[in-house]
DNA sequence: TGTACATCAGTGAACGCGCGTTCACTGATGTAC
DNA sequence: TGTACATCAGTGAACGCGCGTTCACTGATGTAC
């Protein structure tokens, strides 16, 4: 229909933002491009103006909700701070709170698309694990703030290793179970926000 | 072609079986009916004697990996310990292995399969709620073992949520790095242990 | 116990459908002169 | 600056294919007498 390069890139962009959405509700492999298209706003013929094929546009996803959760994640840690708040603890009751979790369209990247990138090509798997090792290294900030001073490099990455893990698995714990029982769900976050606030908020001298 | 009905019997749960092991490598919807059928051994026409549908196959196969996923865990905790060993430590070294992270078809059916479940029905869903519930009281036994004497039942089952929910969310990560970058899948699950051993297994007076 | 018949797990072909992908075509945008 | 043409993002129809599901048929198993 004769669209300008400006606007075609910005066409590309909001399939990609589409497509992010669809596939993290029902997975890759649940959602066709006639659909993606659609929600995009297009027909689906014009798809391939854009991708090479449906993997190559999965891949471009993953990259773009990586960029964009730890973009996302960067600002929340740097924004400004209640006197007696800590910038951690912000991000438990942030991660692991009712709105996450029931809101798998935004949020989390990791979260939401741990489980379907393993079912997609070396060239997605190794931007999802670049992406995760800049997340890991982001949250080492705030980790470092709770390890005893003069503590190594070593340590400080495996707590934040440690903690990523325990809130991702919460995060998916709890989704994979608040339509069937939602208190469970409830539980589930509540637990793991008391024990991540005991185990890495509120300790500076019990660990090695 | 006329069987017996003990074998007919049989030949279900082989289909059973087979469907779970393409669910979990594949996904869902990564894998289809004559695949299924074709793995336990039989041609696709047969599968509707069997089940009413797809779905219901699914919520049958969560079904039996959550039940044979849980008499494990209790056969692995129950199992008989060396003198200076220890059941929480064991089931984490264990969890935490690269043996378990590479062989998705068996071990963790709550890793294996939470991400499908979100997108199944009703009776799935709760299904696997209340295999995840029954998995968390097995894992509570061994993790009370750690507490204070005298600690009160909902400190022991939070902490047995936590403790479920880092294991998990160790093997997921993991799991979804393991091809692109084994060296991080494996620095994951050795960070995930440290810190589940020092929090979870060697402390037993630092918990409120 | 033997015979006659109903049952039903299995086969293999077929169904409509939506999938990922391809293609001829359109027409405003962008470029060359 | 104006005109002529190439580009290419968009449309919409079509492609072969595999999907979940259905169906007529087979024949050993299980049942009734």
């Amino acid at each position: 229909m004769g669209v300008s390069r400006q606007k075609a890139a910005e066409n590309r962009k909001a399939i990609i933002e589409a497509s992010e959405k669809l596939f993290r509700e029902h997975g890759i492999d649940g959602v066709g491009l006639n659909a993606l298209m659609k929600a995009a706003g297009f027909t689906q013929g014009g798809f391939y103006n854009h991708f090479q094929s449906k993997e190559a546009l999965a891949a471009e996803v993953v990259a773009s909700a990586m960029e964009k959760a730890n973009q996302d994640l960067k600002d929340a840690i740097a924004a400004p701070l209640s006197p007696d708040g800590d910038r951690l603890q912000r991000q438990v009751d942030f991660y692991l709170s009712g709105t996450h979790c029931s809101d798998i369209e935004h949020g989390c990247a990791v979260a939401g698309l741990s489980a379907d990138v393993r079912r997609l090509g070396d060239q997605a798997q190794t931007i999802f694990s670049k992406g995760l090792n800049a997340m890991i290294e982001i949250l080492a900030g705030p980790v470092a703030e709770h390890l005893p001073e003069g503590n190594n490099q070593e340590e400080t990455r495996r707590m934040a290793i440690a903690f990523c893990c325990e809130m991702v698995g919460a995060l998916i714990l709890s989704r994979s179970v608040v339509s069937a029982d939602a208190a469970f769900a409830e539980e589930i976050m509540a637990a793991s926000r008391h024990v991540l606030l005991n185990h890495f908020v509120e300790q500076k001298t019990t660990d090695e």
